[in-house]
Parts: structure tokens; sequence; C-alpha cells
DNA sequence: TTTTGTGAACGTGTTCACAGCG
DNA sequence: CGCTGTGAACACGTTCACAAAA
């Protein structure tokens, strides 16, 4: 298969979400034009973001939202569960944790980790937060999510890595090496917050329009 | 000044960080191939993100560390502060709250909402939690954060761009219409472990190397 | 000689527009 | 006639490559 854009992987991630909310309502079809109003986004992209997949649809008609569900949701990889390990119980993890919307989707967090010896031992959700020394290939996990301080981000990928995972979510602010086979993203709320600021401080000198360039 | 892409802006917070680490480092100058290998990025692609804004550097020295770090720090708007607006006092607005790195960056949060009576009176940090119903524009806020369940997250933003916010940072997994002139950024987890399980799914296969085509 | 600043070339993702089917 | 699937055109962001400056 031809490489897919992370662009389309994330509108893939939006329209399983439209089809869920549209199946509830009892649509049977839901055609291009349709999907991508809900999302904002032109009916070629729909289209064409499909089509890298296959032909889903039928002409004239649109697509059958359940037919369409399954097949994105096999395309996403949502049809088996994923064994996810959070390092870190602070803020972050915690919140996580309690975030029943990714067993919804199949994430199972199986072990959490922290390095604090005021932790290790307690209950967090269901799971007991475990020293990060005893993290191994025995977890069998297969993604792992860094919600640690930011200095000790890049030791706790090593780990992760060392473990066996093939996928990492990270929440600390820092570019992260990981070897090529592992799949990282990162989600930077600093950043965020710093590209609003740029947006607002380009967005003064509103009388612009009104006088000469 | 033309329209700056939003990897651009990204970048500039990047580099901003390195900057700052630099120069705790004592490092007086530092070259735009420096700079982009702390990213993982080419050293054109920083030139030309820089010359956007200005010429900062000096032919066969780069750039002085100090005053790039000032420029970027204005051209990002964070020579300034910003009051900001939380609204959604569970865990995910905890954990915000929680992070000193936001005041550091200039971003104070004051003033923290929900609906829920059982929450409303307590603090959080330093604010008091107050009722959803008493966000109004005397509260100055220039930035809103949406920390809420999905299915409130529109009403939220709606009541945020009546309150006069021109920027909102978004936790639900939905997508919000709000005004041209108000900016919008959407953290969305879920989409990040959808992705990942994309990644992971298409990594599998491993022989495929071995067999013909 | 080193390194910036930048037009030109390139590559990638989006939109157009229409043939092809239902 | 309606809507999909898709090559072609387009827009935009990245990289190249080199003149200019220190």
């Amino acid at each position: 298969m031809a490489k897919i854009s992370e662009p389309t992987v994330r509108r893939l991630s939006h329209y399983y979400r439209v089809l869920d909310e549209v199946a509830g309502e009892g649509q049977r079809t839901i055609s291009s034009r349709i999907l991508a109003e809900r999302e904002g986004i032109t009916s070629a992209q729909v289209r064409k973001d499909l089509s890298y997949f296959g032909s889903f649809g039928r002409r004239g008609l649109g697509y059958n939202v359940e037919h369409l569900r399954t097949e994105v949701r096999r395309i996403l990889g949502l049809d088996r569960r994923w064994r996810v390990g959070v390092v870190g119980a602070g803020h972050i993890g915690s919140a996580l944790l309690a975030y029943r919307g990714f067993g919804d989707q199949g994430f199972d967090v199986v072990a959490v980790f922290d390095t604090s010896a005021a932790r290790v031992g307690h209950r967090l959700g269901e799971q007991v937060i475990r020293d990060m020394a005893t993290l191994s290939e025995a977890d069998a996990l297969e993604m792992g999510v860094i919600a640690t301080p930011m200095r000790a981000a890049q030791e706790v990928a090593d780990a992760l890595v060392a473990a066996g995972v093939r996928g990492i979510l990270n929440f600390a602010p820092r570019k992260l090496r990981v070897p090529r086979e592992v799949a990282l993203r990162t989600v930077d709320m600093t950043m965020e917050f710093e590209s609003l600021s740029f947006a607002l401080s380009q967005a003064r000198t509103p009388r612009r329009r009104r006088t000469a360039e």
C-alpha cells in the first residue's frame, strides 16, 4: 500500500467518530458531502482519503454507514485491543487512567509505573503503581505513554523501547529519539498555548483594513 | 506580514525552548545547523522560518543566542502575560492548574469554572471554582481552555466566545464551531492513540521485504 | 572560510472537474 | 440524474544551492 499521510490518518479518526454518531441516529447511508460538512473539509478530500484503502461507496448512493464504520475501524487497527503502559502517575497519568473513553476504543492500560517511592504500591484506577525499574519485556506492552516531567522523558522512552513497545505517546515537551521502527506522537501543551499566543498577537492592529498599506 | 504557516509557529516554539537551554549552558552564539540538529530538521528550514520575521543572524557567525531568544519571545507574544480561564475542574483541568510551566511562560489562569454544584466553591490551585453561569466579559479573559466532557464542549465554546476570549484550547474530542476571528487549537488524545494504532497495524506483515510483491 | 538569507526547484497534500456507474 | 473514484491542476511547505556578508 502507498504511504498514508498523517493528516489522512487524523481525518480517518474523525470520520470514525462521525460514523458512530450517524449510526446512533439511525442513518443507513451517508454521502461524502455530509461526512465533509460535519468535518469542515471538502467532499473530495473525504473520497480521496477513503480511496487510498478501497472503494467503499456506491455511485449515486453514497456510503453504507455500518459498512464504512467497520472498514474504518479495521483500517485504524481498532478491531483488536492494545496493551498500554503508562509511565508517570502524576496529574496527566491520573487523568488518562480516569478517562473511560480509551478503554472503549480498545486501549487497555495494563500497567502504571512511577519512580517515586511515595507513589509505588498505591492504586491508580484498577492498577497498582509499580516501580519503573520493574518494567520489562514480560509486560508485553505494545504502547507506552510518557506522562513524566521533561527531564525524565528520554530515559523513560529508552526503557519503553527496551521493553518492546512499538508506539509511544509523549506528553513531555521535548523531542525524543526513538528507533525508526517505533512510532512516536507528541502532545505538547506548552506549544499549543504558544501557538495561540502567536495567533492572538498577530490579530492585533485590527484596523489595518481601513488604513493604507 | 505574509501569512505564517502553523508548522513554522510550532517550530518557533521549539527554537525558543532550545535557545533557553543553550543560554543556560552559557553559549553566546548558535548556528542554524546546531539549532536544526537539536530539532531533527534541516538548517535551511531554521533560516527560512526566521527569515519570515527579519534578519537576526550574522553571516559567518550565526545567531546571538540572547538576541534571538528575545526576538522569538516577542514574535510568539510571550513578552506579555495572558489571562486564561479554564472550564472544567475534572482531571484535565486539575492537571493544567498543577503544571507550573504555563505560568512561567506568561499564561495566568485567573478563573476556573465548572457546572457541578459539588465542585463549585472548592479551591483548585489558587482559584476558587466558580459556576459556569458566572463567566462573563467582566472576567476579561483572553484565552479559554475547554476541559469538559465532549457533550458540553460546543456550549462552553459559545460561552467563552460570548465572554470575549480570542483564543480557545480544546481538549474535548470534537470539532468546534467558533467565529473566524477566534483562534482554536484542539488536543485530541483519542486521535493520537488511534494514529498510533494505525501506525502499528501498518507495521505488521514484517516479512514483506523478503517475499515477492 | 564560514554561515546567513533567499529565489528556484522540488515534493507532498488538497482541490478541481469529470468520466464512470448505479 | 446523483454521487463516487480519480487523474490533473493547483497550492503550499520543504529543501537545494548559491550569492552576499562577516
